[in-house]
DNA sequence: GTGCGTGCAAATCTTTTGCAGGACA
DNA sequence: TGTCCTGCAAAAGATTTGCACGCAC
């Protein structure tokens, strides 16, 4: 299981570079689906990596335009449409809407989400398969996959309390 | 851990009986909460009983109106919010939207649905207090609830193949 | 040079709000 | 009878689509 410690508000000098090293894997990603490199979708994925917690269409708009003051809303989703369809973002649920998105590894990983600050976390390494082959015995459903999301306090929010 | 068959299409006596002993439960559930029993809320109530998969507003409105003819799409808003408020109904978060919901029982259960026919069957006893603990270690984060739905094919579908 | 990618504007959809009239207890 | 509910109409948002232009390859 792998986990990294949600960053500190304004961004330490850690945390960017991780969000740095977070959206060259990311763009890379892209490059090698075959999707070429322009300034706007540069933008969205900085934005997105760099976001501390999951980022609605609209936040990733504000922030993008930062760094690409032309951005429009419309890019932003399709390039969510894009890194969604390879894995690359995934969609958080939230109570309150299901709108925003975190960037996500390769691979099988779900989030733990605070419910204070939002700060999203990824984590690998579910092991629910009892509960899956449980599932599928009982109801007769041919289980393929599952979604899972997490929510509680991180220890930022748990301190303060 | 309980599950029920989903329902055949088109409603089998069982199921038809089923979906009516639902209704009933929730119908004196709200009235139990203080809520008062209206004709619109009968007809939202009954539809969303009757959905084998999860219904959304719109699909409740249509549905609703067989029973209720001036049913208004606000009213089945409402009724939804209130029932989802009182853990009568819960949100189904799917692939390609969050608006669906089906009727919950009470306590914590989850739902797993058909990727094909959409049904939607409701399964309790999750066991995943090993991950929670795990990722509340390696995270940090103090893990007060989850959230899980398991997608795959249901024995209709899965015949059909 | 070509075609993919972009941004604007407009069209759609979904959900929420404000109100006046109607139904339930 | 007094509230709680309801439905309509409109407002507010969120998301998608059509199109002509511009940039990456």
């Amino acid at each position: 299981m792998t986990a990294e410690a949600p960053a500190t508000r304004g961004g330490a000098p850690a945390a960017r570079g991780e969000a740095r090293q977070r959206s060259d894997r990311v763009l890379h990603a892209l490059s090698e689906a075959g999707f070429s490199d322009t300034r706007a979708r540069r933008a969205v994925v900085t934005a997105l990596c760099e976001a501390r917690r999951g980022a609605t269409p609209a936040d990733l708009l504000a922030r993008g335009r930062r760094r690409h003051a032309a951005l429009g809303q419309v890019t932003v989703y399709r390039t969510l449409e894009i890194l969604e369809g390879l894995g690359l973002a995934r969609k958080l649920h939230q109570e309150d809407g299901c709108s925003s998105y975190a960037v996500a590894s390769r691979g099988h990983a779900h989030h733990v989400i605070c419910r204070s600050c939002r700060a999203a976390v990824e984590f690998e390494g579910c092991r629910i398969d009892d509960v899956l082959k449980e599932v599928s015995a009982k109801t007769g459903y041919k289980v393929e996959s599952h979604f899972l999301e997490l929510l509680g306090l991180c220890p930022h929010c748990r301190g303060k309390k």
